[in-house]
DNA sequence: TCAGTGATTAGG
DNA sequence: CTAATCACTGAG
């Protein structure tokens, strides 16, 4: 008769009365080429490491779309590393670059569709390496759902701003027509 | 332009 | 076990 699940309506209600900025479980559940240009202009909020609660504006990212992306994580199959990809948009996907930087991905669209968005720069703090080191996001942020979480999430504070839009960068290894994508969107 | 740095992955 | 790879950054 009536579809869904009472309990978790019922938390999703009260979730909204308290906290009516922070981005629900519908935002991310869509196509990431349609999560990733919404992304510039909204806010990220994070408990820093000395316990205080900021919000910093989102001003780029770049969508990484499915197996068939070749500069796509999961181009080159499952594994244990990109697995989070495979569930359902609204956790983090984080991985350690170069030996030495933390990247932060949303990862977006539905069950068994791997896909994510890295968060390329915030406000104050341009470059992927960059806010991760300063902010103190690392491999404990694996898989932190955006929607429950008390450290980390995202908020519509009603900021509407042009956004622009290119090729991703850092992508030489995917071949011409993947690197020719303009799946970056930035303020 | 190029080295630093170490988790992750595939392969033997 | 080995070796290759890497969605970056800062120095020169």
């Amino acid at each position: 008769m009536f579809s869904g699940n009472g309990t978790n309506l019922k938390i999703k209600l009260l979730t909204d009365i308290m906290d009516p900025k922070r981005l629900a479980r519908e935002f991310y559940v869509r196509d990431v080429l349609v999560v990733a240009p919404e992304l510039p202009g909204k806010y990220m909020v994070i408990k820093l490491p000395d316990g205080s609660l900021t919000r910093f504006k989102v001003t780029e990212v770049e969508a990484y779309r499915g197996a068939e992306d070749q500069a796509c994580h999961a181009y080159k199959g499952r594994t244990s590393r990109t697995e989070i990809m495979y569930s359902e948009g609204g956790s983090l996907y984080i991985y350690l670059i170069y030996g030495m930087y933390w990247m932060l991905n949303i990862v977006t669209g539905g069950k068994d569709n791997p896909q994510a968005v890295l968060i390329r720069g915030v406000e104050d703090h341009p470059g992927p390496g960059i806010l991760t080191k300063s902010l103190g996001i690392n491999k404990s942020f694996y898989g932190e759902d955006l929607v429950e979480s008390q450290r980390i999430w995202f908020e519509d504070r009603g900021l509407v701003q042009p956004v622009k839009n290119g090729p991703r960068i850092g992508i030489d290894y995917a071949g011409e027509y993947w690197k020719s994508r303009p799946w970056r969107y930035f303020l």
